[in-house]
DNA sequence: TTAAACATGATAGTATTACTATTGTTTAAT
DNA sequence: ATTAAACAATAGTAATACTATCATGTTTAA
């Protein structure tokens, strides 16, 4: 079975649709390895348009800056996280199975080969635990929500609360409990790779590891 | 009782101690301004030339560039707050109630004119909110690591990871609940100011709702 | 007291970044 | 065969992130 999954990501997150030409889809493709290798703060157009082999010009043409372009991506991810979670969750009738099958989708790799754009699902990965928070760390926090650039993240923040309510249908906090998991999903695995001291990781891998704190974490929370 | 409260920020952060001069007095002052109106992207050296009617190299005199800039604030940062948990937790016995104490720093505002220097502490507070993480999600961070730039953020850590073991001695998770707590109390101030569907503030301040919902988390966390 | 050391200001200059604009060529659709 | 779109090539601008030099005024130490 050979299929293509594609989210439509709004519109106003660039000026010429890059999933309608190669050079749109390689622009992605290679920006996600490209941010991964330096950084979204040393990452530059002109230093991919040398790796795809095109000028800074035609980039611009697709994405007004290196922000939105980063904001593209993002958008892309949460979706798919949406999209995944609601496909892994469906035949599930046990809310707490759901819980665990959703801080697995949060904490491990995102499946190989899914059938989607054959992005570098480790730098994408790593990418989304190092730069997300930088998306909406900013002055323009509020310009960029009205515009709905993070609609993804709070629709796939909701599905996660329906089902920690589910868990627990009087718990009062279940947005900021979703929303807490998915930034520390983010913020242990980061920790337990480059600041341990911050962590209690030991032989575990960082994934298994935040994986654990979190199941710990969350269904004590939700515990009636 | 008028005092004075310093603490030595690591050597290499800085080429020349702000410490000992006006005009490094008031770098460090004029930034957390400049940076909290402008955001850490937009801010840049020239600009707090302007502000303080001082020159570009000037100010190159005293910091390599802005992320060492940021790093300083930070360090100071985190070093008041571990003292305030020392200085606060000191005479309370029961370690339920230091742990409340804990959380009443971490949520609410620094205290004013506390005989430290006199920084805005509206301005303090929210770029550590929104700027902190910038620090180390970051391509060099094992670079930075090294030079032990990150020690005020680990000691705070430990401190908090202490008081948190000694609520229950066979918690597994103490460092990472005590990072999640930290990283938890900016976030969600953040998320109930600028994307409050995030959370489940209503018509809290986003001070008392993340508190009350850090409290609920972590004491669940903890319990035996 | 006098010279050395130091702090700052003033000015200049460079490479890179973050764009915008123009023009010409190739490709694809009608 | 004509036309429109996509892209490459080139140029140019303002801002950023620095580095360097030199003059001046101020402390300090011999």
């Amino acid at each position: 079975m050979d299929f293509q999954l594609s989210f439509k990501v709004n519109e106003h997150l660039y000026l010429k649709d890059p999933e309608t030409s190669e050079l749109g889809k390689q622009i992605v493709k290679e920006s996600i390895d490209l941010i991964h290798s330096l950084g979204i703060e040393h990452f530059t157009f002109k230093k991919l348009a040398v790796q795809i082999n095109t000028t800074e010009a035609t980039i611009y043409r697709y994405f007004e800056n290196k922000q939105k372009l980063l904001l593209y991506i993002l958008n892309w991810y949460w979706s798919y996280m949406a999209f995944l979670v609601m496909l892994k969750c469906q035949n599930i009738n046990i809310p707490e199975d759901k819980l665990i099958t959703i801080l697995e989708i949060l904490t491990h790799d995102l499946p190989e080969r899914s059938g989607l754009q054959e992005y570098n699902h480790k730098h994408l990965n790593e990418i989304i635990v190092r730069e997300s928070t930088k998306a909406y760390l900013i002055r323009e926090v509020n310009e960029l929500n009205k515009e709905d650039f993070f609609k993804p993240y709070k629709a796939l923040c909701a599905s996660i609360a329906d089902v920690l309510l589910e868990c627990n249908p009087s718990y009062p906090y279940p947005r900021s409990l979703s929303s807490t998991m998915i930034e520390t999903a983010h913020a242990q695995q980061f920790f337990a790779e480059h600041l341990p001291r911050l962590t209690n990781v030991q032989d575990l891998g960082k994934r298994e590891y935040t994986y654990l704190f979190l199941k710990d974490l969350i269904f004590k929370a939700l515990a009636k």
